[in-house]
DNA sequence: ATTAATATTTAGGCTATCCTAAATATTTGC
DNA sequence: GCAAATATTTAGGATAGCCTAAATATTAAT
C-alpha cells in the first residue's frame, strides 16, 4: 500500500510538469516549495520514487514521471476531482470549500468505490473549479477549459461544463437551448454590460448576461 | 493532526470495552489479536495515549479510555457508521463490503464533512449492519437493535430501522402501515413458516414474513 | 575562465511506528 | 505456596519521513 506522502509527491509531480512538453523535469527546488517541505526531503524521497520505478530521476536534474508513475498521478487526480463534484454538487459545499477535504479524499482506496463514485453524480467531466477529470482509463483533455466570457467575437466552441451547479443557472440554460456538448459562436458582446449574444447549433441565437457566461465552460475549437 | 494508527487504536479500546462496565480495562493482549499487531507495540502505544491523556493506564492492568479518549472514539465510530450508510444507501454497495472502505474514510477530518454528510443521508440513526449511529453529541443507545424476528410473542417494540434500503422492502413495509418509529407487539408466530402476526398502534394488524422481519430492526420497551 | 550565486545532494539527527527476542510480572494448578 | 504457564514490558533494531547544516555541483556574471 502508497503512502499518502509518497502519493502526494506523485500528484505534485504531475501537477507542475502538466502542459510541459514530454519528459519535462520538476526540480527539487519546485516540488520543495510547493510541497513547502524541504529540498533535501524532495532529494531522499526522488531516490525513493526512483527505486519504486514511478519516476525517471537523474540526479541534479529533477524528476519525471514513468509512465507507471503517470497512470497512479492521473488516477489521484481523477479522484481528487470525482470527490470535489460529490462535495460541492451532493453536499452543498461552496467550490472555495471542496479542494483540502478533496486532498484527503483521493487517498482513499478502492477501485470499486471510484467507480460507484462516478455513476452516482453522472459521470461529470469536469469538477467545480473547471478542471478536466480524467476518465477510468487515465485519458484526459490536454487544455483546462475555459469560461465562456473568454471566448471572443467569432469564436466557436462547445460548452463543457457549468461551474454552478445550483438549478437557476441550469434551468435558464436549458431554457435557452443550451446545454452540454451545445455548440455555440460569440455573434457580438453588447455595451454597457457585456452580455453575450451566441449563435448556437441551428442559426438559433440567444443572449447571455456576462454574469451566466462566466459560469459557463467552453473547449473552443481550433 | 492525530495519525490514522492512533485512531485505530482508540476505536479498538472503545470497540473491546463495550458493553462492559465502566473502566473496563482491555489488555495488551486482546487489543494485540483485535488489531493483528504485536503485544509489545500495544504496550508502546499504550504509553503514548496515557501521555495524550487519551486513556488511563497501569501497566500490567491494560488501558481504559479518558473522557477525551472516549470522546475520540465516540466520534470516530459516527463517521464510521455514516459512511456506511453513504457507501450502501447512496452507492449500491453490499453490506458486507462497506466495512473496509469505512475503516479509511472514518479518518477524514472535517467536521463540516460530518455533518453535510448526516443530513444529506437524513439523519440516519443505524448503519447497515444495525449498529446505531452516535449522535452528535456522542450519545447512543446502549443496546444493539435486534431483528424483529428475535422478539417472542407479546414483545413490544419500536422499530429503529430496516437493513436493506432496497426500495422494495420499504414500501412492502409503507404499504402494511409499518415505518421507522412504529410501535408494535407480537400477536403470534404463524405455524411452518414462521410469519408474524403483528399489533401495531391502533389495533390494526399486519402480518409479516419471517424473511422480512430479519431485515427489520426493533428496540424493545422495558 | 574564474568567481559568485544558486541548486542539489549528503551527513547526521529526530520521531512515530513497527518487529522479535529477552526479561519480568502475574496468574494458575497442584 | 511454589512451579509452570501466561501476560506484559523492555531491549534492541528497522524503516519511512522530515529537518538543518555542510558539502558539492551547476549556472550565471564579470
Ligand atoms: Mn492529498
Ligand atoms: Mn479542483
Ligand atoms: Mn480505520
Ligand atoms: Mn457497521
Amino acid at each position: 500500500m502508497l503512502s499518502q506522502s509518497i502519493e502526494d509527491y506523485i500528484k505534485a509531480i504531475w501537477t507542475l510538469s502538466e502542459g510541459k512538453e514530454d519528459k519535462y523535469a520538476v526540480s527539487t527546488n519546485v516540488l520543495a516549495s510547493h510541497l513547502m517541505t524541504s529540498q533535501a526531503s524532495v532529494s531522499e524521497m526522488y531516490k525513493r520514487l526512483a527505486d519504486k520505478e514511478f519516476i525517471d530521476y537523474i540526479p541534479y536534474q529533477g524528476g519525471s514521471l514513468s509512465p507507471k508513475g503517470r497512470q497512479l498521478a492521473v488516477s489521484l487526480i481523477r479522484k481528487h476531482r470525482l470527490w470535489e463534484v460529490f462535495l460541492h454538487a451532493k453536499l452543498g459545499f461552496g467550490w472555495e470549500e471542496v479542494h483540502d477535504i478533496a486532498e484527503q479524499l483521493e487517498h482513499i482506496h478502492s477501485h470499486e468505490l471510484t467507480k460507484r463514485l462516478d455513476a452516482f453524480l453522472d459521470y461529470p467531466s469536469i469538477d467545480p473549479h473547471g478542471d478536466y477529470i480524467p476518465d477510468a482509463e487515465g485519458n484526459i483533455p490536454k487544455q483546462r477549459a475555459k469560461p465562456l466570457t473568454e471566448l471572443t467575437i467569432g469564436g466557436v466552441a462547445k460548452v463543457v461544463g457549468v461551474l454552478d451547479s445550483n438549478s437557476k443557472l441550469l434551468s435558464l440554460l436549458s431554457q435557452k437551448g443550451i446545454g452540454l456538448g451545445t455548440s455555440l459562436c460569440v455573434q457580438s458582446i453588447l455595451p454597457f454590460d457585456d452580455s453575450r449574444v451566441l449563435t448556437l447549433n441551428e442559426k438559433q441565437s440567444a443572449e447571455l448576461s456576462y454574469k451566466a457566461c462566466e459560469l459557463i465552460l467552453i473547449q473552443e475549437n481550433r
